[in-house]
DNA sequence: CGAGGTACCTGACAGC
DNA sequence: TGCTGTCAGGTACCTC
C-alpha cells in the first residue's frame, strides 16, 4: 500500500486532472467500501453534482475540497489507488478505452468508480478492497478525533528536529514499530521505516529509549531525506502502486533493504536480513545496523 | 496504558 | 496442473 510519497504522488497527480470537475454519478461492485454515510444510495445522492475543488492530503488520508463545504477522504489501504481515465464495460468487465499505462493488471481492480463530467473516470483500483471513501461536511472531517490524532508530516517545514523528538516523547517500544505508529509521525509505512533505518543505521528492534542524540538526529535526517527522495521519484511500484495515470513510480532504483533479503547491501555487501515483529516484517543489515 | 493478536480481503508466487 | 501455505505497502478494534 500507499505510504506517504505514494500518497502525495497521487494527490499531485489528481491536482492537475480533476480540479473544477464534477460528479456526474458514482459506481461500485463493492458498495461496502463507501464507509460514510453507511448507505450507498445516499452517497451516491450526496455526491453528485458536487465540484471537485483540490486534492490534498494528511498523512495516507486523500482529501478532495468538494463544493458546498463537503470533503471526499479516500484512504488506499494496501493495495489500493486512484487512477484517472477512461473505461469501458465488456461483459461485466471495465477495460481501459485506450491501450496504455492504465492497461497494467494491477489496474484492473476496479471497485469505486465516479464519472465526471468531461466524460473521464476517477476510478478506485483495489485487489484487497481494504480502501475506504467517506462522505463529511469538511468542518466535520477537520474536528474530527480520528483527524486530529494524526501524528506530524514528515515533510512539513516546521517538522524540526525538535518535533520529532517530541513525537516519540517517551514512547517505549522498537524504533521501526514506532515510526510506523500513525499516531507518532504521519506517513510512514514498512517500506520507508525499514529504508529510513538502513540511512541512519539503526537496527529496527532498538529501543526508542536507548537511542541517543545522534542516532536520533541521523534518523530524522534519513526520514526526511528518503521520504523526499521517493515523493521526487514518484513512489515505489514493485507491487500494486500506480500513479494516477496509471504508470510507476520510479523509487524501486533507490530500494536498499525492503524485499532485498538475502541480496547484498549496498553500503557492507553484508547479506540483506529478514525478521518478523509486531506481525510486519523488517528488513535490516545486520552489519550496518547492530542493536 | 502497552503489547499482541485478529479482522478486513484477494492475488501472486513458491514449493510440492 | 493444481493444491497448499505464505506473504502483502494499513489500521481499527479487541483482549490480556
Amino acid at each position: 500500500m500507499p505510504e506517504l510519497p505514494e500518497v502525495e504522488t497521487t494527490v499531485r497527480g489528481l491536482n492537475k486532472k480533476v480540479p473544477e470537475r464534477t460528479f456526474i454519478d458514482v459506481w461500485s461492485d463493492w458498495e461496502k467500501i463507501v464507509k460514510k454515510p453507511k448507505s450507498f444510495a445516499q452517497f451516491k445522492k450526496d455526491i453528485k453534482n458536487k465540484k471537485i475543488k483540490k486534492i490534498w492530503r494528511r498523512a495516507k488520508n486523500i482529501i478532495f475540497d468538494l463544493s458546498d463545504g463537503w470533503s471526499l477522504l479516500v484512504h488506499q489501504k494496501m493495495t489500493g489507488h486512484l487512477l484517472v481515465g477512461e473505461w469501458g464495460l465488456h461483459n461485466g468487465q471495465w477495460k481501459p478505452k485506450k491501450e496504455g499505462p492504465l492497461s497494467d493488471p494491477y489496474n484492473r481492480f476496479l471497485h469505486l468508480i465516479f464519472f465526471l463530467d468531461n466524460g473521464k473516470m476517477l476510478a478506485l483500483s483495489d485487489a484487497r478492497k481494504f480502501a475506504k471513501a467517506e462522505l463529511w461536511k469538511a468542518e466535520e472531517l477537520l474536528n474530527s478525533k480520528e483527524f486530529n490524532s494524526i501524528g506530524p508530516e514528515p515533510l512539513d517545514k516546521n517538522f524540526t528536529f525538535k518535533k520529532f523528538e517530541g513525537a516519540l516523547g517517551n514512547k517505549k517500544g522498537k524504533i521501526k514499530q514506532v515510526l510506523m505508529n500513525p499516531e507518532v509521525i504521519a506517513g510512514i509505512g514498512n517500506i520507508y521505516s525499514s529504508e529510513a533505518l538502513w540511512r541512519a543505521r539503526i537496527h529496527p528492534e532498538k529501543n526508542v529509549a536507548k537511542l541517543g542524540e545522534k542516532e536520533l538526529k541521523s534518523l530524522y535526517e534519513a526520514i526526511k531525506k528518503v521520504l523526499s527522495l521517493a515523493v521526487k521519484l514518484g513512489g515505489e511500484s514493485f507491487s500494486d502502486y500506480r500513479k494516477p495515470d496509471g504508470s510507476k513510480g520510479d523509487f524501486d532504483t533507490e530500494r536498499q533493504v525492503y524485499k532485498r533479503e538475502g541480496q547484498k547491501c549496498g553500503r557492507c555487501g553484508e547479506k540483506i536480513k529478514r525478521i518478523k515483529f509486531a506481525g510486519r516484517s523488517a528488513f535490516f543489515c545486520p552489519s550496518c545496523q547492530k542493536l
